[in-house]
DNA sequence: TGAAAACGTTCACCAAAGTTAAGAAATGGC
DNA sequence: GCCATTTCTTAACTTTGGTGAACGTTTTCA
């Protein structure tokens, strides 16, 4: 399991013996089941989470639906912004699937980022990566059709239609479950003819 | 001008004199007029912007039609992805407004945060801070319908609407500007019964 | 294993956005 | 100030998504 989490940190820096103890001294790893629930509305919680195995996903509940805005699978890094604005969560994080994932916080983020400053510069550009990477991926759900968003899922994470339920998925696309089914349906009528 | 920039630093760290000095000889300012374009798709750059005083916008040509998906005003940073990944932009990025903008790029920051260390940790803790802004507004767009966005951002940032024209607010919102058009119509229609 | 709940699809109908086109209004440059 | 260009609005028509309901299938778990 440490073995996931230092190929990751690799790409961007590489590890003397010693910060790799210290990570390991501090880490906190959670194994979960599929359902499980990390955080509900109204919840203050400074925790964040790195997906080791499975995924996890964000949701509100809005006028009584559940509305699915994000995915995170295996390598990818969320932190709830309850965590950075110590206000109450607006949504719940669940698992999709069985997950593991390491927990951070403030804290122990603070204790490593003193020891070793460079974490603190791979923070650094990694929160920038990540910004860029959802700007682009914003961009390109405002410039597209529910269709367009549907086909570009297909062809950039095939993964997550495979593993994630059709309800959850619409949403995550801006539209509604039946809507999803139709414009699938509309898909292979194309392709058939 | 550098008074605006430092009350922006100040919301996050009090400097000494010595940083402000620093900041001062290595800050490059530059004044735009109204539809200056600063950056175009296929060209390479490593500037990042931090908007004093106007508005920029981020936009696409998309089969031969413009699409504006972001806008900048008074006290925000732009890291164009071009900055971050080195390569060519796929976007442009163009004024608005008359703008006056701070110019940063990988060299200077790199110089700024070898002497004072506590800039780097202000610039990953305002990039994590930008990244929950951005996720929060992406998790508003795709839970609601066109019309809710509109009224949302007329209440959220209702300066836009006075200052940008609305083609480039119609595709901000996902939708063309008939439509935009359109939906203003109905709403008066709604608030006049 | 069997009943209940959750999930996915389909349908008919309605509402809203896309498309195409025309014309009015505002803007900008000379 | 005047012409050209850009921007905004309106309208008719097409396409697509939302809604409510029904129905078969799968999952869950007691």
């Amino acid at each position: 399991m440490h073995d996931l989490l230092f190929d990751f940190i690799s790409k961007y820096i590489s590890l003397t013996e010693d910060e790799k103890e210290a990570i390991v001294s501090l880490a906190m790893f959670r194994s979960l089941k599929k359902g499980a629930i990390l955080l509900r509305p109204g919840e203050r919680s400074n925790d964040a989470y790195f997906v080791l195995k499975g995924c996890i996903r964000i949701y509100y509940i809005i006028d009584g639906e559940e509305k699915t805005t994000a995915f995170y699978t295996e390598m990818e890094a969320l932190t709830p912004h309850a965590a950075v604005n110590q206000s109450p969560s607006e949504y719940y994080i669940s698992c999709v699937t069985d997950t593991i994932v390491l927990l951070s916080n403030p804290d122990t983020e603070a204790e490593i980022f003193s020891k070793f400053p460079r974490f603190e510069s791979m923070c650094r550009v990694l929160a920038e990566e990540v910004l860029i990477k959802q700007q682009i991926n914003f961009d390109e759900f405002k410039t597209s059709s529910p269709e367009q968003r549907y086909l570009n899922l297909l062809q950039k994470r095939p993964d997550l239609i495979q593993r994630v339920p059709q309800h959850q998925l619409a949403s995550y696309l801006g539209i509604k479950p039946q809507s999803l089914s139709r414009l699938r349906a509309r898909i292979l009528e194309k392709n058939k003819v």
